[in-house]
DNA sequence: AAACGGATGGGCT
DNA sequence: GCCCATCCGTTTG
């Protein structure tokens, strides 16, 4: 699912208007793996991981940042996909305004590789919020847009990043030779 | 260009 | 009390 997700669109309608990215780099957290929240049972924190795939899981991280993960297996199992990096496709500008308003040097620009290229920066960019969690992206506000027309590109698998154990699992993939990823 | 440390607070043992 | 699926501004080479 990691690997299928990417090209995928990822749509937020919000009340400061739309924007839209592609999803070009994600990792995967799998049950038995121990790096993923769900690995040592269900907590208030994980409980939407334990839901139906297709749903938001959104979580806060190092004291500032949120990432968001779209679950992606039956209910009971927990698994989920981190959405690392997106191409940004629509509401460049309101992405722009977005991460400003987060950093301490406001009058400085933002490059268009930069704007949501890292998990944390994504969520920003794209105006997600927390009371997100658990919400289903087959429809309403926040949702994933399979593409229309099938463009060919190949994936690049790589150990996944910021994380201790399980770091030598294969389970980051991100499209070859996209400019918009985190870290290559 | 790379390396480093501070910010900052919830989650879990 | 330690850990953490991060980012940014500063320092160093």
């Amino acid at each position: 699912m990691a690997k299928k997700l990417l090209g995928t669109f990822l749509v937020h309608e919000s009340p400061e208007g739309r924007t839209a990215g592609r999803i070009v780099e994600t990792e995967a957290y799998l049950s038995d793996d121990p790096a993923c929240h769900a690995a040592r049972g269900e907590t208030s924190r994980n409980r939407v991981m334990f839901g139906p795939p297709g749903h938001a899981y959104i979580y806060f991280i190092y004291g500032m940042y949120h990432c968001f993960n779209v679950v992606t297996a039956p209910p009971g199992k927990g698994e989920a996909v981190l959405i690392r990096s997106l191409e940004p496709v629509e509401g460049l500008e309101l992405m722009q305004k977005r991460r400003l308003s987060h950093r301490q040097r406001k009058h400085q620009h933002i490059s268009e590789k930069e704007l949501c290229n890292g998990p944390g920066k994504l969520v920003i960019a794209m105006g997600i919020h927390r009371s997100l969690n658990g919400v289903n992206l087959e429809r309403g506000d926040l949702r994933l847009q399979f593409p229309k027309e099938y463009f060919q590109f190949k994936i690049k698998t790589t150990t996944r990043i910021g994380i201790r154990e399980g770091a030598e699992l294969p389970l980051r993939f991100y499209i070859r030779d996209n400019p918009y990823i985190s870290k290559t």
